[in-house]
DNA sequence: TCTGGGGTCCTAGGACCC
DNA sequence: TCTGGGGTCCTAGGACCC
């Protein structure tokens, strides 16, 4: 690790309730609370009632009847997250943005033009606050992970810098929960052992670990609990799938409806895709069922596409494959989504199954000669499947 | 409290190739 | 002819995050 490593982890605090909050002023110190059938975001003034993200508005209204209950304006929070960011981009060029609320920022080697990190984070919180009106809480640290928890441990709108000599002591005493990676299940585990402290899953050991949570989730959190994260900022990654999906209520839904969403969420999907200039491949169906099981179905396709066409053939037919368990289960949702993603957004020109171009064939044909020479091969009989070229069995 | 909509990463078995 | 090791891709499921 770089002794000036330094890494911020920017954070809004309760971004849909704060844009509410900020653009209506009779919204100011109430309890908040942004949800459309559940919350997606509520105040701090509503928090302290014990509302909380994705439980339903129902709910949330018997802790809390005096909360103010508004729709979601996406538009709005894409407008502020954009404005945020832009405040990002000029604290430093290495951003690397977690959702449309959070991002890292690399400001290890900004010290002799911008101060420290602490005066950064200090700096950054008052230029979000002044240009986009919305509060922020930073967490500044050595590693992405430390920093990430720095940033939970101060909200609200606070700022924590953990120095080098007290990542342990600091961590150490935090709940397992804070560890990246463990959710309701791994707590659970953990908590069956008697482990409820980061410091516990310090000493406990990496073979320990590995035998409870198998060998990813072991290694990975025996080096979160030492606050051992090589990770990078990484700046300019793109996602690698898209999707919409939709709550269908419990039905029981007639082949014409589940017909006619599944061709609304491909839509959905696929006019994402063309705008972004990004076909892909791999095509998943997910399914949510009345008694809350989930299923997922899915299918590569040899080319990336775009068209709504081509996904949609494909979503029907994994939805077929599905009916044995919608009958069984009773379907509540819907999903579509597409994976691997073209990284250039550039669909390779289509070359009818069994034909090469000539110019195509003809370089490669070169190619195989000079290595293996003339007797090798014989033109028309290459295959391959990435590339649309036939190649044959080469000797090694 | 019976639940939205958007994602990421990991695992494991089978197919297939070298 | 048989056996083996190593690698990638595909599918499905699971855990987790905001």
């Amino acid at each position: 690790m770089r002794s000036d490593a330094a890494i911020l982890h920017a954070d809004l605090d309760s971004f849909y309730a704060s844009v509410e909050q900020r653009d209506d002023p009779r919204l100011r110190g109430r309890p908040v609370i942004v949800g459309a059938g559940v919350v997606l975001a509520a105040s701090y003034e509503a928090k302290a009632f014990g509302v909380r993200t994705a439980m339903g508005v129902r709910a949330a209204r018997a802790l809390c009847p005096r909360a103010l209950v508004v729709e979601p304006r996406m538009a709005a929070y894409t407008a502020a997250s954009r404005a945020v960011f832009a405040v990002f981009g000029d604290t430093t060029p290495l951003v690397e943005p977690l959702s449309i609320d959070e991002a890292f920022l690399d400001v290890g080697g900004l010290h002799r033009i911008a101060g420290t990190p602490v005066e950064i984070g200090r700096r950054l919180r008052r230029d979000v606050l002044d240009r986009v009106g919305l509060p922020i809480t930073v967490g500044v640290a050595r590693t992405k992970f430390l920093a990430k928890v720095a940033s939970r441990v101060a909200k609200p709108d606070g700022l924590l810098a953990v120095a080098p000599d007290e990542e342990l002591a600091f961590l150490h005493g935090l709940p397992v929960e804070v560890l990246w990676g463990v959710g309701q299940v791994t707590a659970a585990k953990l908590h069956q052992r008697g482990i409820r402290k980061v410091g516990q899953v310090a000493r406990l050991g990496e073979a320990a670990l590995v035998s409870l949570l198998g060998q990813g989730a072991g290694r990975h959190l025996h080096a979160l609990a030492h606050n051992r994260d090589p990770r990078p900022v990484v700046v300019g990654r793109r996602r690698a799938s898209m999707g919409a999906q939709r709550a269908l209520g419990r039905g029981p839904h007639h082949a014409e409806f589940l017909d006619a969403t599944l061709a609304g969420l491909v839509e959905r999907v696929t006019r994402r895709m063309r705008k972004a200039e990004r076909p892909g491949r791999t095509v998943v169906l997910r399914l949510r069922f009345a008694d809350y099981t989930r299923a997922t179905r899915s299918l590569t396709l040899a080319k990336a596409t775009a068209q709504t066409e081509a996904v949609l053939d494909a979503a029907r037919g994994l939805l077929a494959t599905a009916l044995p368990l919608v009958a069984e289960r009773g379907l509540t949702l819907l999903g579509v989504s597409v994976g691997h993603l073209d990284s250039d957004g550039h669909v390779q020109p289509e070359l009818p199954f069994g034909e090469v171009h000539r110019d195509a064939l003809d370089t490669v044909v070169d190619a195989v000669r000079e290595r293996f020479g003339t007797g090798s091969l014989q033109r028309g009989t290459l295959l391959g499947r990435d590339t649309g070229l036939m190649m044959p069995m080469l000797p090694d």
